[in-house]
Parts: structure tokens; sequence; C-alpha cells
DNA sequence: GTAATAATGATTCTTATTTTCATTATATCC
DNA sequence: GGATATAATGAAAATAAGAATCATTATTAC
């Protein structure tokens, strides 16, 4: 695979996730765009996301160590997962400076990067659910 | 299941979890176990790190998507992956107040906990590999 | 337009984890 | 200390997300 092509299926992948701010899993990219492309497959999604995550231009990340989710928007940001509901939302904050510096002073490894899932209640969930 | 009852594999479990600052997988638990209780059972094991982990007794996440990894040391910290070698380190510091109180100002949630997972070079495979 | 080859859709395969269920171990009661 | 209740086990089958396969189609270069 030397020199890749274009393909319709992977610029709709990356435009849809440009449009969405809730971290979708592969499966709900495919069944969203098997309204307008009827005869997608799963397969080509799930290709075109590894693709996309590798070449840098989304991101790939997991809440709970079961479903992959995806984020079209590849600036430096956080997530936080709602623990009853389970939505994943954008935190707009980013300590990286701050955070490799004190841990490179906890490890003699070299530290290129990281990510802070924060987990709590949404406001939602928090009003609804009063023991939260 | 409304009292739960000691047994030999759960204590074994929790105990070899103790001795371990890996971050072992079920498998490696399994495996490791199993010398000395050879009819161990992989569901077994499953089970009970799951039990562990909903009672706050080990810790379980996962820095890939992919594999669980336990974590018999409860106290706050945080961890460091290898990219090359795949090893998973302890970096032993906690921001809990400051990324909380951060975050806070970031989302009309509530916050209750976060996790942070550094990505790197671990010092062996620095040296071993000059591209790093 | 033709040739070369990357990407697709459909399907099968992996692999980590969960579930099921008959049997065994643990705790309780007398 | 034995009988009883039930949680936990071992072994096996079931799930489910994701990866791999392969013949066919689409994209790019000439």
């Amino acid at each position: 695979m030397a020199k890749l092509k274009r393909s319709r299926q992977r610029e709709a992948i990356i435009a849809f996730l440009q449009t969405r701010k809730d971290h979708p899993t592969a499966d709900t990219v495919y069944m969203s765009l098997r309204e307008t492309m009827p005869n997608l497959s799963l397969g080509t999604v799930y290709r075109n996301l590894s693709l996309l995550a590798e070449q840098g231009k989304i991101l790939k990340f997991s809440c709970d160590g079961k479903v992959d989710r995806f984020d079209g928007f590849v600036h430096p940001h956080y997530h936080f997962m709602c623990v009853d509901c389970g939505e994943v939302s954008d935190v707009e904050m980013d300590m990286t400076e701050l955070l490799t510096k004190a841990a490179a002073e906890h490890t003699d490894g070299l530290i290129t990067g990281h990510t802070v899932l924060f987990k709590g209640y949404c406001a939602r969930c928090r009003e609804n659910n009063q023991t939260a």
C-alpha cells in the first residue's frame, strides 16, 4: 500500500466525525453513514477509522476498555465521561506542559504525550439523580 | 449473592496482585497462579478481578483499549506506558486537586475522579532505540 | 481508455471477556 | 460435629468488538 488513494467512504467518515462532539463508536459511525451510503460496510468503517487515527487525522481512545471511541477534533483536550449515562464530552483544557514536566521528575523514560479522562456525573444526571 | 463467602482463589488473586508492580492482565494472573493452583480456571480469575475492582480493592484499567490490566495498589497515582515495549509502570504523582479544580471550571458536571496515562519511551527502549 | 493497484463489501476469523450450569467449598445453625 | 443453605468454582459454550481475507470495484497514472 505504497501510495494511498482517496475514497468516498473515507472522506465521508472523517467529515462525519467533524460534525460530532460526542465521540461516536465505530458502530455509530457505521449506522449513521449507512443512511446516506446504504451499502457501506462495517469493515470499511473500522479500516478507515484505524487508518485515520494512525495518520493523526482523528483521535482514537477508549473510556471503558471495551469500545473504542473516535474524535474528529485533534487539538489537545481532555475527556469527561458520565458514569451514569455514559456520555463522553470534551474538557477544553490543556495542561500538557505542567503534567509532562511533573511526570518527567518521576520517571527516567521519555514522555511524549498523555491522556486524561475525568469521570463523574454530567449536569443532567446530577439533577435527575439526587444520590450523586 | 447477598453475603459473599471467602475463597482461596480470590485471596490468592489479590495477594498476587499486591506482589506485582507491572499491572498484569487477567491472563498473566491466571498463568502465574496456575503454577501453584493447577486447577484454577480462567473464568474464576475474570470473575474475581471484576468483583475486586467493583469493591475498590484493586484497580482495573486499560492502556490500549484492548486488554484490561489490574493493579493491586489503589492509592492515587498515574500510569506510564512505553509505546515500544508495552511495559506499564507507575508514576507516583497525584495532582487530583489541581486537575479536578481546573476541570470543574470547564464543565457543569460533577467530577468525582480521573485517570492519567502518560505515553513515551521507557529508559531501556530509549537507549536501545536511538530513533526515540 | 487502459493498466496498475488501493479500497471496498461481504464474510470469516480472532481474542478478550462473560455467561451458564452442574459440582464443590464455605459459613451457619442446631 | 454433621446437616443445610448458598456462594464460588471449573469447564465449556456464548458474546462482541475488531481484524483479516478475498474476489470485485474504484481511483489514479500513463
